[in-house]
DNA sequence: TATGAATGAGGGTTCATTCAT
DNA sequence: CATGAATGAACCCTCATTCAT
């Protein structure tokens, strides 16, 4: 026997994908029910407004993202293993909810605005309170550059990641930690090849970039 | 005495500063009108509709960027240095007309579907070929990782690159060219410190790296 | 009860009327709402467009029409008899659908230029051919005068039968048969009167010119 | 030297002809303009409104068929050569002003009901008066037949002479008085071939022809 | 005389939403 | 739970008209 939280939670996932796809301004409740196999009108025995469909939407995804990212933040690791951490928790979510990450990038700025969605600004100042906290802690124990501005490679670390959900789709390839790895590689370690001097010392570079990224 | 172009031009900034904040599909044609101080049935005396006026926008941009790419990738540089000017002049870009980046950013994937925007498709397809081909030369040439998946590597710059244009603005205290460079140093030399043998040892790879990058 | 297709029937008989009356383009969406006692955007529910209501109002006639006109064809009439058929079907078109008749007289000159209303000139041709086809038969016959010009003869038939849907008006006291067989009458036989003695050989002049027309 | 009303008149005769290619309601001042070479403001200054310039095309059109008429009316000819003299000059109006007949044929009926074109209303019942008594007289002096509905009669000869001005073309190979002339003698002696016999005995045939058809 | 730019009243259409069944 | 029909506000766009130049 299936609760309707189920049916519930399938309308959203179709909705979410639909929202990412065109848009949510974009996107009329019509086709949401079309996808749905259902007729606009029935949607509004599910939810109150296309906005509250937008709004669960966010703030499902927003909470579950919070539960891995706490975790994590609890976990007492160093600044660099922080970051990995948070960077490989942020992939799974956008192998998990990508369409709500999507959305989200597209749409939060000017959703920040309405109260309804205050939330938004509130998890983005906790966002940013968290990374740029790690980034520092990071920079005072000589883990992470100290010439470079610190708002900058936040906000670098931070776009670089998220906007991955606009082009990630899960079942391919790469596993999200297969992302998330190369990614933090890159970040961490640039897509430059170091020095010739360096390389003699170090027999199998390719193999150290990966060993620790 | 302005010429009438002028006026237009006026008028598809302020088109464009409210679909960058807005999105399209949500900002509506008398809203443009307002800001520019008119009556929203007056706007088609200048332009044939609401989307020939975000077509506008789009391919002005994007001529503009290809001028500038154009000219770079057919200077003849080495590919770090390549990547480099492409790097820089997207920076200059964003400074200049960051509002039609960022409406790309946010609408240029669904628009690229209708026939009357498939120059976007098209500019999307010389592009990834202008900088994937630059990173497998930097690999061949053992400038760039060859242990990254390229791909990848072309997506993390790029977005990385493009993603700024939702925060940045004109005018602030850091200058496109010196958003660039940190960007560069970034990217290409990552944001962790190197080991300190490393460094010890080889007095000038890191401070060089960064010095011209 | 009363199956959907009988509102949309409804409506249709409704929209026709206001076009009939005002003009295509000079009825409003509102106007033809407010005779159905609705608000416009209802109509949207049951109809495409403005121009798909008057599709269906034009297609709907000719279909039914051609039904008449078809099953008098195949009947295998003298051209005379084929003649007073084809009249005597065409005042009952106009007796059923007066509205449907008065658009088409008005409109279907620049409709036909559409696209969409190619079956117009189709229509036309084909109207065109059958009753050229059964003048010429019937010049051939000797029964129609072979000293007047044809297409003339043609354009002076069709017009003089069609434009009666601009005063007729169904319920008067004149059915559409009786009607036909007048205008028959007139057209056949002319409205002059016959020499004097013609009239004396025939002694109820008026009596005989109805029996046969 | 060309005086003003040189230039009003051609303005006259374009937006004539579009009037009554388009209707009245579907083309624009701007189409208008276009077709005369200037600019829809431009028309402003020659013309106080769209609307004038209808009632100008009609007006002036009304103004010269009275003319051609009343001297008609004032010939006292018999019913049959006033009839005659009728439809010659209304043939010769639609040769020289067949756009305004065009334009009158099709929106004189709803233009009747505004205050403005009251003269619309005015000129139609005067044409009816004379047309029907004409009739009556040719009725009573034996002339027409009397079997007919008269009112039937009145609008069959109306409106076949007036739909033509829908196809007629200047220039064509009839002269509108050929034109009159095969017009007068359809609707006078009938499309009908006569009995065979009643021409061998009777040498003239028109008259001899009715007893049989 | 004509232009260029703007006005403002509507017109067709869309769409989130409601509600009786 | 879902449908069918309707609502009503808002949207894009058109077009007759105005007016300073």
């Amino acid at each position: 026997m299936t609760p309707p939280p189920e049916r519930r939670r399938e309308l959203l996932a179709t909705a979410a994908e639909v929202f990412a796809a065109h848009g949510y301004k974009a996107t009329t409740v019509r086709r949401i029910a079309d996808e749905a196999g259902m007729l606009a009108g029935s949607l509004y025995y599910h939810f109150d407004s296309k906005e509250s469909i937008l709004d669960e939407i966010l703030s499902t995804f927003l909470d579950e993202l919070w539960d891995g990212y706490d975790a994590v933040l609890a976990a007492g690791l160093g600044p660099r293993e922080t970051i990995e951490a948070l960077v490989t928790e942020s992939f799974r979510e956008i192998d998990r909810h990508g369409s709500a990450v999507a959305i989200y990038q597209k749409e939060s700025r000017h959703l920040a605005r309405q109260p309804r969605f205050a939330y938004l600004a509130e998890s983005q100042e906790k966002f940013e309170k968290a990374w740029l906290g790690t980034l520092e802690r990071g920079v005072a124990d000589r883990v992470f550059r100290a010439d470079l501005d610190i708002r900058l490679t936040y906000r670098f670390l931070r776009d670089t990641v998220w906007v991955a959900a606009s082009w990630y789709r899960p079942g391919g390839q790469h596993s999200p930690e297969e992302i998330a790895r190369q990614y933090l590689s890159m970040v961490l370690d640039g897509v430059a090849v170091r020095a010739v001097r360096a390389v003699r010392e170090n027999p199998e570079p390719t193999a150290k970039a990966h060993s620790d990224s």
